[in-house]
RNA sequence: CGCGGGAUAGAGCAGUUGGUAGCUCGUCGGGCUCAUAACCCGAAGGUCGUGUGGUUCAAGUCCCACUCCCGCAA
């Protein structure tokens, strides 16, 4: 069976290779490599590194709505996989595969459709999210659900230990699929938009901490983007780990700032640092940041406005 | 050549007007203690990113070039 696999980062890696295990990729299409480094080096997508190791033909297009539609009919896929393409296809794209187009997602949809399913669960305090392969259609992941699995997150996942996590199930899920799909075990179940909710690209200033708010929710700000950010005697520092504690006191005041402890207040609660990034250094542990930093408790660390 | 910070002991940092290096933590040894991530005493450990560069009687400290790291912006 002949596979067309459209993917970008990261995510998509491990259902790029689950495919070429089982099937024929006769292409990649991925999103022109738009990061650049501190020099303006390119930094190529993760799917696309794989696939020009793996000797597949890469396809980058700026707008493949428009200019996609003959190299992928040359390419006589039987079907087309999409798991974080970061384009939406058009009709026309859509009805090139003889069985259809199929996509990955990173939630239980209909909820968390988007972009940022996996971040935006966390940092809501979700306890359960999941893998989604459906049917990719016209619209913002709304397909007809194929099959689902559910995932548990646990108090400990930061958004790089779910997205691998459901990186790999769902490469899992996505082959077990397409075998009953093919075969004709699986049909596609219509999602109730009714429940759907949306889970939009995350932009930089969710990042900023509001330490008015209960320490949970700073603490899943933290674990759904990664890192927060937040103001130090002026400068910028970014927290990477922080663990709840009881404590209280004013929001963003430094409570404890000794050796292995350095706690901050919040509206309710507060928060143990443990790992850190201030500007211009590295991400370091919380006690090499104390051992070179002359700070006390009652200093402040205050909100980095946009 | 987008803006800026940095490169000094295993780690995080200091180092004043240039005169061959200190602090905290860790490590090792010893002591105290019922005991301890606590406390006390002691020790090891650095050719100060690279250039066998320039200025100087003398450079971690000034100048030049390069490499790498990081924050912001994209």
């Amino acid at each position: 069976m002949r596979i067309v696999f459209l993917g970008t980062p990261e995510f998509a890696v491990p259902s790029l290779n689950a495919l070429t295990e089982n099937y024929e990729v006769v292409g990649v299409v991925t999103q022109p490599d738009r990061e650049k480094d501190r020099k303006g080096r390119v930094i190529k997508g993760a799917v696309a590194s794989v696939a020009e190791s793996k000797g597949i033909p890469v396809f980058k297009f700026e707008k493949i709505r428009t200019e996609g539609a003959d190299a992928l009919r040359s390419l006589r896929p039987d079907i087309m996989v999409t798991c974080a393409y970061g384009q939406i296809l058009s009709e026309e794209i859509l009805n090139i595969p003889r069985l259809g187009v199929l996509n990955v997602h990173g939630s239980l949809l209909p909820l968390y459709r988007g972009s940022a399913p996996i971040q935006r669960a966390i940092m809501n305090g979700e306890r359960e999210t999941g893998i989604t392969i459906m049917k990719t259609d016209v619209g913002m992941d709304s397909g007809d659900i194929l099959s689902q699995q559910k995932v548990t997150i646990e108090n400990d996942d930061y958004v790089g230990d779910l997205y691998e996590k459901l990186s790999v199930i769902g490469a899992n899920l996505l082959i077990k699929t397409i075998e009953g799909y093919v075969s004709g075990s699986i049909k596609p179940v219509p999602q109730d938009a009714g429940r759907a909710t949306y889970a939009p690209m995350l932009k930089k200033e969710e990042a900023y901490l509001d330490f008015s708010a209960s320490c949970e929710s700073v603490r899943n700000v933290i674990r759904g983007m990664g890192y927060g950010v937040c103001l130090l005697s002026g400068a910028p520092l970014k927290i990477y780990r922080a663990d709840l504690r009881e404590d209280n006191g004013k929001p963003g005041e430094i409570l404890v700032a000794a050796k292995n402890d350095f706690v901050v207040a919040c509206g309710a609660g507060a928060l143990e640092i443990t790992e850190l990034q201030a500007s211009g250094k590295k991400r370091m542990k919380t006690s090499d940041f104390l051992n070179g930093t002359k700070i006390a408790a009652g200093e402040f660390l205050t909100s980095a406005k946009g």
